[in-house]
DNA sequence: AAAATAAATGAACATTCATTCTTTTATATT
DNA sequence: AATATAAAAGAATGAATGTTCATTTATTTT
């Protein structure tokens, strides 16, 4: 194969995007409601509509597309918590907005919430989060940074900040999320329980 | 098979408990550095040194054994959170015995912790939960309701007061045993940062 | 010592698994 | 229309899976 031949080398039968989305959603599906054990290949295969040995043009193997599908999940729920963000907003709306894009992604995405939830909580985390644990990083640090400088916000391990601010939020969205609640009636979600969550959360940060 | 021979039926050869807590010990290994997909019986039985046969006298199947591993690995640390617990003590003195209690647990037991931290992410979790729910919902929302009653805790839904009790904890213990760092450093956890985290909490919690 | 019985075993079962091989299909350039 | 090429398929691979069966082992009562 010579130089011409490789840059000018004909693109034949481009790669179904539609079959390709349809694979993806399926194992979401199928990874929520079967856990990690459970799914396989096979069984993707055969409910996608697809050969297993498509699978593998997609995916170098199945590690490959849970990991991929957990970045790619990541990704899409960091792009919407940050919609309409920016450095510039007083710590309080910078809060309150994320916290509104949270919630509203989660409930509205509750397939991939639950699929990201328990990616989160397995060994294939580590290398989900190699990826882009930097872009996020520097955002988040940047803005909590601004805020002390600022006044609006306790000095405080980064870690101390972030479990505060956020922990209790994903608490509450998964007890919508799994109907699983302590107390005697099931909880229900609604826009009042978070911002009087969120109100005494701010109460806790301000200095 | 008459009614004597049925209650004073000979007892021979006691199960071997010892090995019984050695598969117990191995499949927790396994499924924290496996996760729930990578973790299979063979493995186990091998590993643990025991016929694969044997372990089908314990438990009646794969979904069985892990179940009731959670439910096992659940009441450990429930009990080990309500130690030297009582009602009677002040909201304050509760909830930072039970923080004390949670970390202390957690830290010493992080193959346990880092397994149910999974389970409760998983499809098993519904099982799990459903067996010894109710005994720790009593407890707790008596708790809740006198401090609430002496005017030393907010009114709130159960589910607001209980993710900003202890969402934080536990996210705070996930960063340590995760050494997922979002800031720059690997988080270290100390007695000191989590006393911290506690004050801000009941700054919140505080009428 | 014999009988009784549950624990424990090792080998075996059909099934499913992840993955790959070979072939066919569809598309874009020549 | 012929060619080139990657996408996609279907069938097949051996390995691993969960589970069971027939048998042996260990222990206690008779």
């Amino acid at each position: 194969m010579n130089i011409h031949s490789f840059i000018f080398a004909a693109q034949m039968r481009i790669r179904d995007e539609h079959k390709e989305i349809i694979v993806k959603e399926t194992a979401l599906d199928m990874l929520v409601e079967l856990g990690f054990d459970g799914f396989s290949m096979q069984k993707l295969a055969k409910k996608a509509g697809v050969s297993p040995a498509t699978l593998y043009i997609y995916y170098k193997d199945k590690e490959d597309l849970i990991v991929q599908l957990g970045i790619e999940e990541g990704q899409k729920m960091t792009r919407s918590t940050m919609e309409g963000f920016s450095p510039e907003m007083s710590f309080e709306d910078g809060l309150r907005l994320q916290w509104k894009n949270r919630a509203n992604y989660w409930l509205q995405n509750s397939v991939s919430s639950k699929f990201y939830e328990q990616i989160k909580h397995s060994p294939y985390y580590e290398k989900v989060m190699a990826v882009y644990k930097d872009e996020f990083k520097v955002k988040m640090t940047a803005f909590a940074k601004k805020a002390v400088l600022n006044g609006e916000l306790k000095r405080l391990p980064f870690e101390v900040y972030w479990s505060l601010a956020f922990a209790p939020l994903y608490n509450l969205i998964n007890f919508q999320m799994q109907g699983q609640s302590i107390g005697g009636l099931p909880f229900t979600w609604s826009e009042e329980i978070m911002n009087q969550t969120l109100e005494l959360v701010l109460k806790a940060l301000k200095p």
